[in-house]
DNA sequence: CCAGATTTCTTTAGGTTTCAAGTAATTGGC
DNA sequence: GCCAATTACTTGAAACCTAAAGAAATCTGG
């Protein structure tokens, strides 16, 4: 075996080894990130992720947001909002009311108490997160946000294309 | 207010609002990509994600894997990878024995059939990644690569230091 | 050997999640 | 005005997921 036909058999056929890898690697990372926050969460508030991600998004939005605008913040189906709204609204944090002037439409706000408790937790919240990503240097926080940038417009346009 | 106390209300606080954002920024293009991976599974091989991404992790190794092997590279739960075996052994993918040496252990493989499918299924599914990723340089890749690879250390090194 | 600790897996309860189908309200074309 | 299409949300079925408790087998230090 001659070292050309080596050589061809990796780099002929396309091989997209490196970015099979990097996506693992980019989940690898979220995941340990994601179950950590959730443990955390659980352990100090007795909170869920969903439930903290749900207020996190009306937290932005004082005078509330529909049900479809927090389905697609949040990259998630509606069916799922109903769902996690109903149990939020049942536990006292969150407001839920029929737009006046379209009824199909569920505005929903944090409570006085709901925004509370939830500032609460955002605060610690960050900590953890400046913690985990503690040993990067500024310059490679600002690398990384760059790269995820193009990296998430890039996904974008193929989903798009699929779709397209 | 003279630029000193503007600078230092900026400094002071340890504010940590840049490793947040990046951590949104990372789930953004994790639940992107995940979604999207999500979808074009169903689509085009009725299958889900995590019953593909259990079959990719006994593709690797011919000779089986316990189930706690499987919940550790997962990194899901055990009672979890319990159900998706059982489905997945139900549906013919996987075998199923309980190890001579040790009889607490069960030793799951990918059948015939299974890691037939699988391998077509892998193989497209590469081509996905490969072209969410495509607007990315190979030295984008090689710097994602290397950023990543030092935010998983900089979490597991938070996360030991609180179960510590 | 043997009692206690550990490991492996299952079970249970409670949530979360998707998809698909369904209901209700609104919009737009005619 | 009226009907069809669209939009906003809900419901239902199945799967996924975790945490915690439990059962069975193995290991360990007397």
């Amino acid at each position: 075996m001659t070292l050309d036909s080596e050589t061809k058999a990796v780099e002929l056929p396309e091989h997209h080894g490196d970015e099979l890898r990097l996506w693992l690697r980019l989940l690898t990372c979220t995941t340990l990130i994601e179950g950590e926050v959730r443990s955390r969460l659980r352990e100090r508030f007795d909170v869920t992720l969903p439930r903290f991600d749900l207020m996190a998004q009306l937290d932005k939005v004082p005078e509330g947001m529909t049900l479809s605008d927090v389905s697609k913040r949040m990259m998630v189906s509606n069916g799922n909002v109903t769902g996690l709204v109903e149990r939020l609204v049942e536990s006292g944090h969150l407001d839920r009311r029929t737009s006046e002037a379209d009824r199909r439409v569920q505005v929903i706000r944090l409570t006085k108490a709901g925004r509370a408790e939830f500032r609460k937790m955002a605060a610690e919240h960050e900590l953890w997160i400046a913690d985990m990503f503690g040993d990067l240097t500024p310059k490679d926080v600002r690398e990384l946000m760059r790269l995820l940038a193009k990296t998430k417009a890039s996904a974008q346009r193929s989903a798009k294309a699929r779709a397209g």
